[in-house]
RNA sequence: GGGCGAUUAGCUCAGUUGGUCAGAGCGUCUGCCUUACAAGCAGAAGGUCCACGGUUCGAGCCCGUGAUCGCCCA
């Protein structure tokens, strides 16, 4: 029956629960409750997720009177208009670890949540819903745009929140925030308007990255490079008043040819001195330019003489400030000719390129055309290839910003973990260039400056100034800043800055930032910038860069690709703590996640195994009448029964580990650490002493003391199912509102018990050898001999076992075994042969490893130089090669 | 072109200062409805730790070169 019922599970749905949900909290049931057989997370989990934020629990006080330590952390806001990721839940998961973690240590801990408004990739999923209805931005007016990208934020805003909190994301929701927030907006204006005061914000015509599409300027940042297949041409121009002469150019642009101002050779180009100072022709324009020196003209590529374009190429406007050239422009803004590219205008820049290349061919003036890689910048939210346009935009002077956020990280105020990252950040703050920050967009916050329509002045400003001080009217700037420049705001203008708030005294500078790599330089080290710059602080003192999250075959997730992992699919189907688990047990410091089902079946399986160990457990406390202990810092053995003192002993190690890995982010560390010790020391061997022992009421009493513990370490990582086990351990009497808010066991050295450690160790290890020796022969007796068998719990052995035991002699050499020094044989007829290829390869093993040992004995090298303790532990396992030999030797010949 | 990361069992990955370090989970095979758990229990098989050099008494681990894959920057 329980086979069929297995399979329907695997195929269909998931049983429900038979527990009825108020049976532990409310009401004061006199018997701990019987949970259901299987763990039903989706019953359990939306339960305790409106439970926590409706009580409130996870909100921090800024009493400045409150003494607890602070420990804080600003979510790297979600767009608000999106919807949650895998990697935002793997961020959120380790995040949550840690805030619960910290929590339960009795700090004062905010987990600030938010989002973000987005402006580029916003305004683009409005746009295109708005296309479905017939309509753009431009008919409808900036007011009415903006209108509507408003109620489109409304209706998907609580998205997110809604998605975070069944996600178990331990927040204080009553501090959420919201970039386009008034007080952040100030927060904006504010650092706007000092920068531009000293000096930091400019204005200017330079050539930026203009994507054709979006119809808006984006930082160097937000252009994607990749290599493509493209050409080089060679282009002849036409001495000037030297028909027969010409010089060769070569280009991967020929379009922007009808831009050119000037034709450039390196300066120590011995092949083209004598042409320095001469014009020549453009081709197909009858314009001349002359040919200058210049470094930017390296003598190994193409030709050595490249063309000049300040208008449609950025290293190539530089080199037209160095001489004085005039900027000619023949493509628009929307990537189309413009009028002054003549028979060209209207075309689009890449057909333009075909006719212009057909056109030269058909006038001669092509030399070469050749396949060469070159390298596509593209637009990061639509892919449309940039082009480099000269336009008005506003740009912050960035260098003096990141010399101070520079030595933050090297004085060590800022932390990266992983190492690497520290260093890729330094790299790239010491190279960084300055940051254009207008964008032509209609989503964000409207840049504080006020134009005069009279005498042309220019007004920056906290709030909009009634009129210009020549009476003139003013208009405000048309351009938005860069949504970063507003998250990069996030850490303090969330808690209320510039105002002196009791939450920016209290959370400011906050604790840890946890985000991807992918927006380091984006965000973190605009923070860093911004945050040092403006509070005088570094806004977080520890980084810790995750992993991104790929799907099982290592491909990066994407939406075309339809191989994204929905979380709240998986958690509907698994469980939000099996998920989670997944997650952190795949979180290693630096290296992708490649995330598979299986893995999530298998940790909810986890999930059942603990569940089922608490029925177990429910039922031993109800026949002993025993309740649950308070919940204590300190996790301690009551009695002095070997088992109880050993499981203490484990419980304090694993708390010590816990500690250490959680306390430098080793999250797959900590996963493991909790899966083995559930499920291979408290299930397999706890609960099995637990069925042996006599003493009833001192195991009950421990096992109830040592599960609790158990849970509240297990709690930052599985926080609903140790929630609800907890909850109900306590039959509706918790001595703490939440499991969240009990404190997190600290590890207690005095319960180090090697001694209970040892003796346990030696009865795991006897039992494990009888089983393997009885495999396939159930009820076999076995047989044991010598003194070390003499402080084994036998009958403990023979139950765990399943097996009979004598202390007897052995017969022959046949089917012996040997654990902890304890000889051991079984006395039943065995297949000669799978027994020969079992001692075979035992003798070998022992064999090798023996000669390796003395091979190292012999050497007088290893005797010098090697550690003392080395050497010991080296004789030590001579001698125990030895006997594996001897008695692998021996079984070999009674087999003969 | 510059920089970084990875390469360990069929799969996904641990292995924190070089000395039982050759591991885990999943998968596979064998035997079990042992009653908390078949989402389980017990047992087993399976790897020249990418290659080649070097350092060392000793290398999966440190150094060099190369190969393959991936990422970032220009």
């Amino acid at each position: 029956m329980r086979h069929i019922g297995r399979r329907l599970y695997l195929g269909g749905a998931l049983p429900r629960s038979t527990t009825p949900a108020s049976a532990y909290n409310e009401g004061l049931p006199a018997m701990l409750p019987e949970l259901s057989k299987t763990y039903a997370p989706q019953e359990i989990e939306p339960r305790w997720a409106r439970a926590w934020v409706e009580r409130r629990l996870f909100e921090a006080s800024n009493d400045p009177a409150d003494a607890r330590p602070v420990w804080s952390l600003a979510i790297p806001p979600p767009n608000v208009t999106g919807s949650l990721h895998m990697g935002h839940m793997l961020e959120h998961t380790l995040i949550d670890i840690v805030v619960r973690w910290q929590r339960m240590q009795g700090k004062n801990t905010l987990w600030l949540p938010g989002t973000d408004h987005a402006g580029i990739a916003t305004q683009m999923v409005v746009e295109r819903a708005l296309a479905a209805e017939g309509k753009n931005r431009q008919a409808m007016g900036r007011e009415a745009f903006e209108a509507a990208v408003w109620a489109w934020k409304r209706q998907s805003g609580d998205r997110i929140r809604e998605q975070m909190i069944r996600l178990g994301a331990s927040c204080d929701w009553s501090r959420a925030r919201f970039t386009l927030d008034e007080g952040l907006s100030r927060a904006v204006r504010e650092v706007f308007v000092r920068l531009y005061e000293q000096g930091l914000i400019y204005r200017g015509r330079y050539i930026v990255n203009w994507c054709p599409r979006c119809l808006t300027a984006v930082s160097d940042l937000e252009v994607t490079h990749e290599a493509a297949a493209g050409k080089l041409y060679r282009v002849r121009y036409q001495l000037a008043g030297e028909p027969a002469g010409y010089l060769e150019v070569a280009t991967t642009r020929p379009e922007t040819i009808l831009a050119d101002v000037a034709v450039a050779v390196n300066p120590g180009d011995a092949r083209y001195r004598a042409l320095i100072g001469r014009r020549v022709e453009v081709p197909l324009t009858g314009r001349t330019v002359p040919v200058i020196a210049d470094e930017i003209a390296q003598p190994e590529f193409g030709t050595g003489a490249v063309k000049i374009t300040p208008g449609h190429d950025a290293n190539d406007f530089a080199a037209g400030q160095r001489h004085q050239l005039p900027q000619l422009e023949v493509i628009a803004p929307d990537g189309k000719m413009n009028a002054a590219a003549g028979a060209y205008a209207g075309l689009d820049r890449f057909a333009a390129r075909e006719r212009f290349v057909a056109d030269l061919r058909g006038a001669g003036l092509l030399a070469a055309e050749d396949d060469y890689e070159i390298s596509l910048g593209r637009c990061q939210r639509c892919r449309t290839v940039i082009e480099p346009r000269i336009s008005l935009q506003w740009f912050v002077k960035i260098q003096p910003l990141a010399e101070a956020a520079a030595q933050a990280a090297e004085r060590g105020e800022v932390t990266f973990v992983p190492e690497q990252y520290g260093r890729i950040y330094l790299d790239w703050m010491a190279n960084i260039h300055d940051w254009c920050i207008s964008r032509q967009l209609w989503w964000g916050h409207r840049i504080p400056a006020w134009h005069c329509g009279a005498c042309g002045e220019m007004l920056v400003a906290r709030e909009a100034p009634a009129a210009c001080p020549c009476g003139g009217a003013l208009r405000q700037d048309e351009d938005v800043l860069d949504t970063w420049f507003s998250s990069g705001l996030w850490p303090f203008s969330t808690l209320g800055w510039p105002e002196k708030t009791a939450d920016y005294a209290k959370f400011y500078p906050t604790t840890l930032l946890i985000t991807g790599f992918d927006i380091l330089f984006f965000w973190v080290a605009r923070m860093l910038m911004l945050g040092c710059r403006f509070t005088g602080e570094v806004p977080f003192g520890q980084v810790y860069i995750h992993a991104l999250v790929r799907d099982a075959e290592r491909q990066k997730m994407s939406k075309t690709k339809g191989n994204v992992i929905d979380p709240l699919a998986v958690t509907e189907k698994y469980g939000t703590d099996a998920v989670r688990f997944t997650l952190t047990s795949m979180a290693v410091p630096g290296t992708d996640i490649a995330l598979a089902e299986e893995r999530m079946a298998g940790y909810a399986a986890f999930a059942n195994k603990i569940w089922n160990a608490a029925r177990f457990i429910f039922l031993q406390l109800n026949q002993a009448d025993a309740a649950a202990p308070a919940s204590a810092q300190r996790l301690r053995a009551d009695g002095g029964h070997v088992v109880d003192r050993w499981m203490f002993s484990r419980l304090n190690a694993v708390a010590a580990e816990l500690d250490h890995s959680l306390a430098s982010f080793r999250f797959h560390d900590t996963a493991t650490t909790l899966y083995q010790f559930f499920w291979h020391e408290f299930c397999d061997w706890y609960l099995e002493f637990q069925k042996l022992r006599e003493d009833k009421a001192a195991a009950t009493a421990n096992l109830a003391r040592a599960f609790e513990g158990a849970l509240r370490l297990l709690h930052p990582v599985m926080p609903f199912l140790s929630e609800e086990l907890w909850q109900a351990l306590y039959a509706g009497k918790p001595p703490y509102a939440s499991i969240a808010l009990a404190p997190f066991p600290q590890a207690d050295p005095s319960q180090a018990d090697p001694a209970a450690e040892a003796v346990i160790a030696k009865l795991q290890a006897v039992v494990t050898e009888v089983r393997r020796l009885t495999a396939g022969h159930r009820g076999a007796t076995v047989r044991w001999w010598g003194g070390a068998g003499e402080d084994v719990n036998w009958a403990w052995v023979a139950m765990l076992a399943r097996c009979k035991l004598a202390r007897q002699e052995p017969q022959g050499h046949a089917n012996r075994g040997e654990a902890a020094g304890v000889q051991l044989q079984v006395v039943v007829e065995v297949d000669p042969a799978a027994e020969r290829a079992r001692w075979t390869k035992e003798r070998d093993q022992a064999a090798q490893r023996l000669a390796t040992a003395r091979a190292k004995l012999a050497s007088a090298a290893f005797r010098e130089r090697a550690q003392p303790a080395v050497v010991a532990e080296t004789e030590r396992l001579a001698g125990e090669y030895e006997r594996q030999l001897a008695q692998a030797e021996a079984s070999l010949a009674a087999l003969d």
